[in-house]
DNA sequence: TATATACATCGACAAACGTCGATGAAAGGA
DNA sequence: TCCTTTCATCGACGTTTGTCGATGTATATA
């Protein structure tokens, strides 16, 4: 008989229940959402005002603004960031579930 | 005047102070870790023992012995989980501080 | 010693990724 | 109407990633 977990539960569910399959590619891609520096730095910047114009990304890291646009294209679509169009700017925001969710996932 | 942040800190560091580049790299890593459908199943088998045999998650996954193993390089590379050889078997197992520190920077 | 097993490393290849310049779309101002 | 600004999308490129078969390295057993 195969020894069961004592240890707590830690990243990505029920230790005795595997994950489904969607579940463990649905996790896949939001960490693969942060997993390059220049995202990091845009959700960590996001962290920081209730939200942030496109311009002030695009002059806050050195790369080229299709680039800065690429990046939020894919937190965007992971659900991590959301966005609003004012006139000629576009505003993002953090999705304070999606990352709040995404840590639970971490740990007990 | 920028207006600042009201929000909860939310990933990544106090909101204030912008990340430092390594330490922005050092996250994307760890996060790199996990992006990956399999490497997050390899976690989530750990997470229900002690520690597991590599000839487990060899077989628990439809996956060449090779690749299993270069899976759990890019794990322990990251330091979130950890092995010992016993005989011919190697038993991996998590590091909980290491999970337990990603999941800090992702929320309050 | 020789053989078998468990795991890591190597080398190769296709697919995915980050980056850019060029272009397109939508809004504001002259 | 025309020009400018802001942002998204497209096409191309070099690099990185996931995967495998083949090979190497220990350990155990006969």
């Amino acid at each position: 008989m195969k020894s069961i977990a004592t240890l707590p539960v830690i990243c990505c569910g029920p230790a005795t229940e595997p994950l489904a399959v969607h579940e463990r590619d649905q996790l896949a891609s939001q960490f693969k959402a942060l997993a390059d520096p220049t995202r990091v730095a845009i959700v960590n910047q996001l962290s920081g005002a209730a939200e942030v114009c496109v311009c002030n990304l695009v002059e806050a890291f050195d790369l080229s603004q299709p680039t800065v646009s690429h990046h939020l294209k894919i937190l965007r679509e992971a659900g991590l960031v959301e966005s609003t169009r004012r006139g000629t700017w576009a505003y993002y925001r953090l999705v304070p579930e999606a990352l709040e969710a995404l840590r639970a996932t971490l740990g007990a």
